[in-house]
DNA sequence: TTCTTCCATAGACAAAAAGTATGGCGGCAT
DNA sequence: ATGCCGCCATACTTTTTGTCTATGGAAGAA
């Protein structure tokens, strides 16, 4: 089919099209005018359509032919950078990549970075650093991390963030709680128990988001305890303060369980942030890869249904 | 450099990463083991690195060399979706890309899309449709649009979502207005001259968020007027209703002006938005465009640098 | 040991890329 | 006009290189 297209082929119409004529391309290439001629006839014909019109006075390109001109530019770009990458990994000169992440975002995320990391990038060293969202986004601005995970929404205009995960918010309770008994929560219910949140400071435009999500249910909660991360929320309502909403996909103590809220159906939604300025080797690929993670996070959308995952993440190996 | 690097060579070495064994992957390609063999030594010498280290039961892969099969795959299975793609627009079989649009994203936005769409599949038409978001949406569902810009955010949980813009929002009122002598417009102003906006009906996630942000410094407006497109919104205020927010690039009435708000940045955002299920042959291409949008946006971001935050409007709702 | 299964090397051959020579065709200046 | 120049195509030769066959070595299995 197209085995016979090579790269070779890609630099030379790429050389055609920049020099609009065959023989001052070929020049540029260091290469007999024929050879050229003959080079880019067999591309044609493997192709199944011209990709220049000749004329007097050079070639014009074709419709067809910009889209393939297009993509052999950016086909070239990249093997050189890719090259130079691997390269780097086999001189071990790629530096360890910082990533920062929010202890609330689900742990499985975070090993499904780090597994798609060690493929895209063996032998290269992850560290990490857990903390809030507005520390992080400190670390990222001045340099010290490369990248982060954290639950959205996201303030500022310096980062590029992508969508990484969406799980259900479902609503945290002792599994003896009497709210466990039924298959979801009630917003009246939920209106009436829901006291436990994440401290407003760790990461002020979520708990905004929330609120405002809560309010538009008719439902303005008194803030009565608030919790750095899901253990100290799990803690606080084992402990009998109230009920919690966290992401469905949290691990979760034994004597917890969790139940969907009847007829919402709110998202924790997690994204890979960076830098504008960041310039790390591995950056590029990393974004690529996040873009994979959110395309196979829609694909599979959640069942809600609530399952106890007591899993616990090793953290650093 | 990597100038002796052809896809023929990534063609092998993938074969060879799958077979695990130069010989079984000789013969999957129909070609004799030494000829294989030397391929690869010829490939890892250009490299300056092994992709594979040899053993008695076959070939186990170097970290560096996975980087080069993973991007092998890829750059083969790329090759053949654009040379299909190409045969596809030269054979006049590109279907008109039907793109939606909302009154409220900026017309240069719009002719940028169109212009790029051009340039990346000349001779193809784009059909567009304006129309409200949720309108929109619907057809996006129902597969009678392949794509649409609107503004963020956006509900649901079906849709592919890609910021292509981030304008700073205005407040627009007449040029003899009092407000206009001075270059910045106060929150207290704000609070008071502020009635006239997007019908809430036309996109509701919009409408809330941003009455929250409105709500946050301490504006809860009277929503007296609303109107379904910037022009409806311009005669307006023209009329004396009051002022409005406009997305700082909508082309104004020459009897109007715009000024920022004191010490706020809020921004308007545009995505570019299609189905999960959406499938045009030019999809992949114009994703990729939109992501280079975003790229070229964040590159040349305004000059705010200040105590106050800019507010985003998040990604998804 | 002996057989098998890998991979590497060497030399012959064939395919294909690059080079040389030449011709046609249309502008352009004389 | 007419002759010159620039551009591309074709025909043929040379050089490069990809592929083949034959063979050897090394390590695990019988």
């Amino acid at each position: 089919m197209s085995d016979l297209v090579e790269f070779r082929h890609l630099k030379y119409i790429v050389a055609v099209a920049e020099a609009a004529t065959i023989t001052r391309a070929a020049e540029r290439l260091f290469l007999a005018q024929p050879s050229l001629s003959k080079q880019v006839k067999d591309f044609e014909d493997e192709l199944g359509f011209p990709i220049f019109i000749r004329t007097r006075q050079g070639v014009r390109i074709t419709p067809p032919g910009q889209m393939i001109v297009a993509y052999a530019q950016e086909a070239l770009l990249k093997r050189t950078k890719i090259i130079a990458m691997a390269r780097a990994v086999h001189r071990g000169e790629v530096p360890p990549f910082r990533l920062g992440f929010s202890s609330f975002i689900n742990p499985d995320l975070l090993q499904l970075f780090r597994d798609a990391y060690a493929r895209l990038f063996p032998d290269c060293l992850i560290h990490l650093s857990g903390g809030d969202p507005l520390h992080l986004l400190h670390r990222l601005e001045e340099g010290t991390l490369d990248g982060a995970l954290f639950p959205m929404p996201i303030d500022g205009q310096d980062w590029v963030m992508q969508q990484v995960a969406r799980d259900p918010l479902v609503v945290c309770m002792q599994k003896e709680d009497p709210l466990a008994r039924n298959a979801q929560v009630s917003l009246s219910d939920l209106a009436e128990r829901l006291t436990i949140f994440r401290d407003p400071a760790v990461h002020p435009s979520a708990h905004n988001r929330l609120m405002e999500m809560l309010s538009q249910v008719g439902i303005v909660p008194e803030v009565s305890c608030s919790a750095s991360t899901p253990v100290d929320i799990q803690w606080m309502v084992r402990a009998g303060y109230g009920v919690a909403l966290i992401d469905q996909r949290t691990p979760i103590d034994s004597a917890l369980t969790t139940r969907p809220i009847a007829g919402i159906h709110w998202t924790a939604d997690t994204a890979f942030v960076h830098h504008n300025d960041a310039d790390h080797l591995a950056l590029p690929l990393v974004i690529r890869f996040a873009q994979e993670m959110r395309k196979s996070m829609s694909g599979k959308k959640p069942p809600l249904k609530d399952q106890v995952r007591p899993v616990q993440l090793e953290l650093l190996a």
